[in-house]
RNA sequence: UGAGGAGGCCAGGCGGCCGUCGGUCCGCCGUAGCGACGGCGAAAGCCGUUGCGAAGGAGGACGGGAGGAAAGUCCGGGCUCCGCAGGGCAGGGUGCCGGGUAAUUCCCGGUGGGGGCGACCCCGAGGACAGUGCCACAGAAAACACACCGCCCGCCGUAGCCAUGGCGCAAGCCAUGGCGAAGGCAGGUAAGGGUGAAACGGCGAGGUAAGAGCUCACCGCGCGCCGGGCGACCGGCGCGGCACGGCAAACCCCACCCGGAGCAAGACCGAAUAGGAGGGCGACUCCGCGGCAAUCUCGCGGGGGAAGGGCGGCCCGCCCGGGGCCCUCGGGUCAAGGUCGCUCAAGGCUCGCGGCAACGCGCGCCGUAGAGAAAUGGCCGUCGCCCUGCCCUGAAAUACGGGCGGGGGACAGAACCCGGCUUACGGCCUCCUCAAAGU
RNA sequence: GCGGGCGUAAUUCAGGGGUAGAAUGCAAGCUUCCCAAGCUUGACGUCGCCGGUUCGAAUCCGGUCGCCCGCU
C-alpha cells in the first residue's frame, strides 16, 4: 500500500493537488467548447475525454454568482465535492464546473444532492465505481 | 425603567478526521557538474568504479495562514518607470487660527457661527467698495437711489357751506368776504404702502405742518484708539449717524499646493531592441581637406538651418534633423511563460519622559499571509450565546426556576505597501445627560 | 488594479437654478359603412437614493446604490 503511493492513484484518495486542476484559460475553453454538457439549476458541467491516467477538474465562478465571499464559498464546497466523489470523475476526463447562480444554502450535502445524480445520469456510473462516496467523517467519540 | 450622548473592546471557544497555500528541517531517488582511483591511448580524450552532488522529483515532521472594515477607491504618501534643463499658460485641488505628520481634503487644540432642556453634536467658515452676472412669481420698488400711491404746507380754485349787505310778498336771486371736499400747480417728506426668502438700520421716547438719526437711550453696523492673545479673535472706550442687500457648493479675484502614469509600475531569463516587400517624403547654405588649371562637379570631415520629429495637456525654449522618417502589405515564433519586485512595514506592544491633546523622543520585547482559475476550508462532537415550542414543580413559570427538542450566529475575503476618510454590520463594557418614580 | 460614462413618463431621449417637457405608446372623443391615417383632449413622474448650499435643486456640492464601457 505504501509503495502504491508512488505513481498510481490509490483508492482512498481525497486530495486535490494543483496537478488535478484546470489551470489555464485555454484548457477551460477547450473543455467548455468541445466537451459534453449537462446542467442543474445552479451549475453547468462540461466534460471531455483525453484518455491517459490524469484527471482534471476546473471550477469557475463568475461575478454573477455574487460577491467575493459567496464565490469563494461555492468554490470551496465544489472542491470538497470533488474530493469526496472522485469516482464520478473517471481518469482521462477533464471536467469544468461553472456556476450559473449561487445556491441559497451552499452546504456540501445540498451540492452533492444536486450535482451527483446529474453527473451519474449524464455519463453513467462507470464500472467498479459503485462504492465511492463513503463517509469520511468518522470520528466516534 | 425609558429616551438619548461620548468613548473603548471582541469578532464564538475547545477537540477529532480529511484537505489547501507557502516556510523551515529531515532523510530518499538522482541529472548536469566537480574530485579521486584504475584501464586504454602518442596526445586530445574515452571507458569503468567510487565520493560530493546545484536544480529537479516523490515523501515525512514541525510550526504559520484574512479584516475592522481586507470593501468603496474618496484623499494623502512610500516605491517604480516615463529623457526631471529652465520658464510661462492652461487645468486641478485646498480655503477661520495654531499645532501634529512622510503627507493630506486627515487628526488634535482653539476662535466664530448654528442645533439641542441637557450630556453633547454639526459647519466647504478667505474676498461681494477688482470686475461681470443672477435674484423667478408677487410687489410702488430687487440694488440705483429715485419715480409711484399716500401724508403735509403753500397757491389757484369748482361744487358746497357760513357771515354781512342789497332786491323781492315769498320761494329765492345777486354782490362782497371767509372756509373750502374733489381737481390742478409748485414744493416738503420717506413714517406708512396687499407683497416677498430678502425692502435702504430695529425698537421706544422726544420732536414736527407732516416727517426724517433730526435728537436721545438700548441693540445692530462701520471706523479709530487702548488692553489681552503667536493668531483666528475677544474685551473696553470714543466717534460716526446708516453709507455697506443676498448669492462666490455662479464666473471670478487673492493666497498656498500639485509633472505624468501606475506593481497590469518595473527588472532579469529566454525568443527577437530581429528582419522582408511596395509606396511616399526629405530647402539649402557655409568652411576645411583630397585629386585638379579651377570657387563648378565628385569624395571625406565639420558648422548653421527649413519641412518634419522628440521633450506623454499647450507655448516659449531645448534636442535630433541626407541620418532617416511615415504609410501599406505579408511571413515566422508564440507566451495569458518563468524568476524577481513580494513582504520588516513612516510595523506593533509595554514602560518612562515631554506635550491640554494629536503626537514626539528613549529603553526593552515581539516580529506577524504572500496566492496567481488565485490558499486560509469541509464534516462531526461539545461548551457558551440568542430566538422559539413542549413538559415539570408551583398559588402563579407572561416569577428572571428546572428538563427535553428545533432553529440561528452579523457585515464581509488580502493581491505592492502604509496613513486617513466613507460606507456595511453583530455583540459587550464604562462614563455622562434628560424624564418619571422610589429611597 | 487604473480610467471614463449614464440613471428624468410605459419606451427613447431633451432640459445644466425659478410651474418637468418632446416623440412614440396608452385611453376617450371627432371623422369613416368599418379599419388605417388625420384632428382634439386626457391619464401619465419619489427626476436612482440620502444629506448639504440657496429664498428656491432634476439642475450646484458631497456621500451612496445600480448599470455600461475602455486600458494588459
Amino acid at each position: 500500500m505504501t509503495l502504491a503511493a508512488g505513481k498510481g492513484a490509490p483508492r482512498e484518495d481525497f486530495r486535490f493537488p494543483s496537478e488535478e486542476r484546470l489551470r489555464t484559460d485555454r484548457e477551460f475553453r477547450e473543455v467548455v467548447r468541445k466537451g459534453e454538457r449537462t446542467s442543474t439549476p445552479h451549475f453547468n458541467v462540461y466534460r471531455d475525454f483525453l484518455g491517459g491516467d490524469g484527471r482534471k477538474v476546473g471550477i469557475s465562478v463568475g461575478k454573477r454568482a455574487g460577491q467575493a465571499v459567496v464565490r469563494n464559498r461555492v468554490k470551496r464546497v465544489l472542491r470538497e465535492f470533488y474530493r469526496f466523489h472522485k469516482c464520478a470523475f473517471p481518469s482521462g476526463s477533464r471536467t469544468a464546473i461553472t456556476v450559473k447562480k449561487a445556491p441559497p444554502r451552499p452546504g456540501l450535502d445540498a451540492v452533492t444532492e444536486e450535482l451527483l445524480p446529474a453527473i451519474r445520469r449524464r455519463w453513467g456510473p462507470k464500472e467498479g465505481s459503485s462504492r465511492c462516496g463513503q463517509a469520511i467523517s468518522s470520528s466516534e467519540p
